[in-house]
DNA sequence: CAGTTCAGATTACAAATGTAGTCATAGCGC
DNA sequence: GCGCTATGACTACATTTGTAATCTGAACTG
């Protein structure tokens, strides 16, 4: 049935919406990878309020998504990340910035920048950005 | 305790989330109104693929939500938004920083650089907003 | 005045999401 | 060797979201 690619790992574009509570789990293992559910539950548990068997459901969601993948260790399993957070990164600004701003980043700048979200730290990181893009 | 807002009606920042869909229709609303159900329609039907009932729903849910105002107006009702666009853009662009970025703007700008989602234009008119700011 | 029609209200229903309990089982400790 | 226990698999279930059909009543039309 034109099932031309097979099983498609989800790791391109064509990937699944990774759900806030699943983003957080995904954050745990960009941060550090691979780990067991276990640690995974140590570094995100606390803070969301979440017990294991919740992180357990959003690690099973995620591999079924293609967003992790799991290497068998003794009779657990290690998961890793198998899309880079830039990646994710990327998607979900972009996303952002075609949904409010009409697909220009100048607008949500501006939008910052009035809101006063803006830092000088950031305001002088942006200006040496602005000096590298302007070479 | 502390329930100073006894009911807030979910017009400040305790406002209920506006799901993607809800927001197409937000958006037909900040564009011109009020408008009526079928006006809203004649906006977004098309582009979403909808029909009536969908955004009738889509309506009541945001009236419901508190995001949006209804005027009776002979047998049907005139739809005004409740909260303002800006404010809507403002906190979404901060989850999204918030999330992403540790609610730092400057990497979120690196981002955009980086991954040369940023046009001329945009350059420019980042320049000359830096340059406001600088004052 | 009665029928048609159009608008909002109510109901529907599947998929996704948040959050978790239960089951089966493979190892580890004793 | 055997029971405890940690783990992944399966199941559960309420809520939100996307998308719509149907119901009900008021307004216009003839």
């Amino acid at each position: 049935m034109a099932d031309t690619d097979s099983d498609l790992p989800a790791n391109e574009s064509g990937a699944e919406r990774i759900s806030d509570a699943e983003h957080a789990v995904m954050e745990a293992l960009w941060e550090r990878s691979p780990q067991s559910a276990a640690e995974v539950c140590d570094m995100v548990c606390g803070a969301r309020g979440w017990s294991m068997p919740t992180v357990k459901t959003l690690l099973a969601r995620l591999v079924s998504k293609g967003a992790l993948g799991t290497t068998p260790q003794g009779r657990r399993f290690l998961y890793t990340p198998l899309i880079e957070r830039s990646a994710y990164v990327g998607t979900e600004s972009r996303r952002l910035v075609d949904r409010l701003f009409g697909g220009r980043a100048a607008p949500l700048f501006a939008h910052l920048a009035a809101s006063e979200q803006l830092t000088d730290d950031d305001i002088a990181e942006i200006e040496r950005l602005l000096q590298e893009l302007r070479k």
